[in-house]
RNA sequence: AGUCGCGUAGCUCAGUUGGUUAGAGCACCACAUUGACAUUGUGGGGGUCGGUGGUUCGAAUCCACUCGCGACUACCA
């Protein structure tokens, strides 16, 4: 074995032989456990967020895998409508393509996407193996395929049969850029600076109750064109003469009346309002009310159209604006402009301004659906985890609004509805179908343009699957399924969806647990941008990039060059060095220790980096014990004896393992890894492998060595069976040399049996004597440090005042403590012992004998410190103690502790403060 | 405006139903080093737990108010 442990030589050959031998798929055996990965876009590459989800996925299956339950994680992509779209849009510009989607056609366009998709489509899912990700993958699915394609229609005929998928002619949000409608939850509201433009509205008759106009005001006034109302509100008496007269629409001839209208707030503003019907979602439902004319101003790229006045007319809509506030200011009529913070609605794939439109769109009927995955939540069939998540799931589902499922899109599931020349439709499975089934004759029938929502087919995921309509035996096995794994940001667009469409194909809900994880941010928690270049790429900190790599990285294709320079700057400063290589083991510890409860994860770099000195640690220990086992009798049978410190680390590993496996249970990823971490560094490797050296390097019985060989050997093919979850790779490298030492056979730690604690390997009274021993040691080492003795100097030692628990406890392991103190003399002192430097452990004094090795100065300041530390915690304990109201109150037990406690704290002060003296007087 | 989350060491984070002297990693300081490991070892310094008030024998933990940060939802004419 290499002296260091390298990743890169052994993550490849690991990942490789796993899939070949067929180790993820499901084993058949035991109780189902199942999740379904979040489909990544199918045209992605892996990002943080991936990194950080798969690594969690990855440790619940690999830990159910060696529960020995029927584990199935399963892998699949999404073919991302819009998205995948504009990427191969824009690439087919960049390649020199000269023809527009438009001039290409639909089924030329389609056509070059699945090429795109073949090509590129591999990416991820290679990256995913990158990361030790132990998918299914014989059984990976694309959300395009037949069998989820046939899913979709099946699901969209029966919600229309039932009355829950509707068309119709509503507002809804539209992208002026991609020409689609797009859902509410696509559209973020951002808050910008603005301008409130004030406007006047002239009566038609010239003078009302004094006035001779109405005074409103508008965020938006190139919509002025196109109202159909003045509104106040009904109780507002200023108003009162006003109403049912007509003003002039500025800047036309039409006439509008002065309405009455609940949705009016008579305290904001003038309490006055325009009413634009088809350009506002609250005016449009007034609009309704009142039945007003609709006019709508855009074209479907929201230019001006023939229904704008003519000197309007093929402007867009931000040009528009500019002139209809000249044309104002002309003709007298704008009062004033005043600068106002608004929020405006972006579309979150194309950063456009989105134009509520009036089209025809296919709708689900949400409220239905909504109820049951309501009830699904409140009588925990799901549970959300962290569970505060609930009440955001709550807050939408009941309020929730119907989803415009329709998209003007070309990459998508086509809606499964024809129409007729006269614009009647009909829902079928194929034009032949809806023939049939309708008595149509040969009557001209087209399909539908528009495409499903990509989210559509998100929400059948969980059993689409699995084979869903078919009732295959996987759709048997495996669903509902156990748990998913996701973010917090897509409960709406996802995690409700499925709920929803799960109780309603299934009649079962999706998922049991929903564990909710935060968003992974750079070192500064920001939020990781590509605009920003601050993004970082799980691969990189696998594998390391040179500083020039990474800052060309960063700044390459980027939407404003100008920011380059900046992103340079910051690179070179954050990682003078490059990044260097974590490996796979170091990134996916990281991310478990980091992934707490509701928290965003901050990444940091220092973090990974001890986590792969923690790998190269466990590297050398397995170095040190093949060295010193391999080709002896480890006492895998026969006869052996085990020392104290054998029996305490197993009796450690028992703790250790049953807290990892709370810690799993309950998704509390940080416990278990920080557990296994204390464990292997910290007691194993610091205490346990230092202890076994005084065994085996010294000349104990052969029933010893053979006793210390075994322990030291199965202790750590356990506990790499622990870690393995966690860090696959360099625990099935290690595995594969301990284990056959250990006795243990298999073909991989991955299918071998996860450890489980056994009671009757606790040894409770190995663990007090460790404790003691410790206690010991570190108070000799303490002086030692602190006085200026060489570490490698080797010390006399006079041990004083200790019970006859101590005066046993150093007979016996006066071996283990002579190695590890580098003692060289060592007595239980009845007699007067020399002026010492003194260290207490329990009641034990440790002298070392001073003379010579020692100046007083520094030792009369450290035993100051002693008293001074001790003195303070006294103070504390003796005033809870004296508080009669604690001794009465809190429970016996924390009292009679506290008494202890004090007790010894006056009696360690008492025999401090005494060698103060004695060393004074020197 | 409403809802939720967060604020603990220089940095990144733990801290289970209130109960020893509030912990870890990184960074820092000192010392060490032929023997599993410098991707190391040993020791050390560093925190009025955002603030104020309250409940309690006892508060990082519970309550109220408050400051700062973030997210989401709705509205903003």
């Amino acid at each position: 074995m290499d002296k260091t442990y390298d990743p890169k030589a052994i993550e490849k050959k690991w990942y490789h032989s796993w899939e070949k031998q067929g180790l993820f798929a499901p084993s058949g055996e035991g109780k189902p456990y199942t999740i379904m990965i979040p489909p990544p876009n199918v045209t992605g590459t892996l990002h943080m967020g991936h990194a950080f989800q798969d690594t969690i996925m990855d440790i619940l299956t690999r830990y159910h895998r060696m529960m020995g339950d029927n584990t199935l994680w399963q892998p699949g992509t999404d073919h991302a409508g819009i998205a995948t779209q504009m990427v191969v849009e824009r690439n087919l510009k960049a390649k020199g393509e000269t023809q527009t989607r438009h001039e290409m056609g639909r089924e030329k366009f389609v056509e070059k996407i699945w090429e795109w998709k073949e090509e590129s489509g591999g990416q991820i899912t290679q990256q995913l193996r990158r990361m030790g990700a132990s998918l299914d993958w014989e059984n990976e699915r694309f959300t395009m395929d037949d069998g989820m394609s046939a899913a979709v229609q099946k699901i969209f005929i029966k919600l229309y049969n039932d009355g829950l998928i509707y068309r119709g002619k509503r507002l809804v949000n539209w992208d002026p850029v991609l020409k689609t409608a797009v859902s509410d939850i696509e559209v973020e509201n951002i808050e910008e600076q603005g301008f409130m433009y004030h406007v006047r509205y002239p009566f038609v008759e010239g003078e009302v109750d004094g006035k001779t106009h109405m005074h409103i005001a508008t965020t938006r006034p190139e919509t002025i064109l196109a109202d159909g109302a003045l509104a106040v509100h009904p109780d507002d008496s200023r108003y009162d003469a006003v109403i049912g007269k007509e003003v002039w629409v500025p800047m036309t001839d039409r006439k509008i009346p002065v309405i009455r209208d609940e949705y009016v707030d008579p305290e904001f503003g003038t309490g006055c309002v325009k009413i634009t019907p088809a350009h506002d979602f609250n005016d449009y439902q007034v609009g309704q009310r009142h039945e007003m004319e609709i006019i709508n101003l855009f074209t479907p790229d929201a230019i001006m159209n023939e229904n704008a006045p003519q000197a309007y007319q093929g402007m867009d809509r931000f040009a528009a604006r500019d002139k209809i506030v000249e044309d104002l200011k002309v003709a007298e009529l704008l009062e004033r402009i005043e600068p106002h913070t608004l929020k405006r609605p972006y579309g979150d794939r194309t950063g456009t301004v989105i134009e509520p439109y009036l089209t025809d769109q296919w709708f689900v009927k949400a409220e239905p659906l909504a109820k049951p995955a309501v009830e699904a939540v409140t009588s925990g069939k799901v549970r959300f985890i962290p569970s505060h998540h609930e009440k955001t799931y709550f807050e939408w589902m009941n309020n929730i609004q119907d989803w415009c499922i329709s998209r003007q899109l070309w990459w998508g599931h086509r809606i499964p509805a024809w129409f007729d020349a006269e614009g009647n439709f009909y829902v079928g499975e194929s034009e032949h179908a809806v023939r049939e089934q309708n008595n149509l004759g040969d009557i001209e029938l087209t399909q539908d343009e528009d495409v499903l929502d990509t989210w559509f087919s998100s929400a059948l995921w969980p059993f689409s699957t699995l084979g869903w309509p078919e009732e295959s035996e996987r759709l048997k096995a495996f669903y509902p399924t156990s748990v998913l794994v996701t973010g917090f940001d897509i409960i709406f667009f996802w995690v409700a969806r499925m709920v929803m469409f799960g109780i309603y194909a299934m009649g079962e809900v999706p998922f049991k647990d929903v564990y909710m994880h935060g968003l992974v941010r750079d070192n500064e928690g920001q939020k990781m941008s590509k605009s920003k270049g601050n993004v970082l790429d799980p691969i990189d900190i696998i594998d390391g990039i040179s500083l020039e790599d990474l800052v060309s990285k960063r700044t390459s294709n980027m939407m404003q060059p100008k920011l380059a320079a900046k992103i340079e700057k910051a690179t070179r400063r954050q990682f003078p060095e490059g990044i260097n290589a974590h490996g796979t083991d170091a990134l996916r510890f990281t991310f478990c220790s980091l992934a707490t409860m509701g928290r965003d994860v901050v990444f940091d770099m220092g973090r990974a980096e001890g986590y792969r000195n923690f790998c190269n640690k466990i590297w050398n220990a397995v170095r040190y014990v093949t060295q010193n086992v391999e080709g002896k009798d480890c006492g895998l049978t026969g006869e052996v004896t085990l020392s104290v410190a054998d029996r305490w680390i197993i009796s450690e590993l028992q703790k250790a393992e049953q807290a990892v496996h709370e810690a799993i249970e309950s998704y509390r990823f940080d416990f278990a890894a920080q557990t296994i971490y204390e464990f292997i560094w910290n007691e194993y490797c610091d205490w346990y492998l230092e202890l076994t050296k005084a065994v085996l390097y010294g000349d104990s019985d052969e029933l010893a060595m053979r006793g210390t060989r075994r322990t030291l050997v199965k202790v750590l093919e356990a506990a790499l069976r622990l870690l393995h979850p966690i860090m696959p790779y360099v625990t099935e490298e290690c595995w594969q040399t301990i284990a056959p030492l250990a006795g243990v056979s298999g073909e991989s730690i991955s299918t071998s049996a996860y450890p489980l604690p056994e009671v009757d390997k606790r040894d409770e009274a190995a663990e007090a004597d460790i404790v003691w021993f410790k206690a010991v040691l570190l108070a000799i080492r303490r002086i030692r440090s602190e006085m200026n003795i060489a570490p490698s100097k080797p010390l006399p030692i006079l041990l004083t005042e200790g019970s006859a628990d101590d005066r046993s406890r150093v007979e016996a392991y006066q071996t283990m403590m002579i190695k590890l103190g580098k003692l060289e003399s060592f007595d239980f002192a009845t007699q007067d012992v020399p002026e010492s430097a003194v260290a207490l452990a329990g009641d034990l004094k440790i002298n070392i004998p001073m003379k010579g090795l020692i100046d007083k100065d520094a030792e009369l300041e450290r035993l100051q410190r002693e008293i001074d530390k001790r003195g303070k915690e006294q103070g504390i304990l003796s005033g809870k103690l004296g508080n009669e109201k604690y001794v009465s109150n809190a429970p016996a037990e924390l009292v009679a502790r506290d008494q202890a406690r004090l007790a010894t704290l006056d009696d360690e002060i008492t025999a401090l403060q005494a060698q103060l003296t004695k060393i004074q007087a020197l």
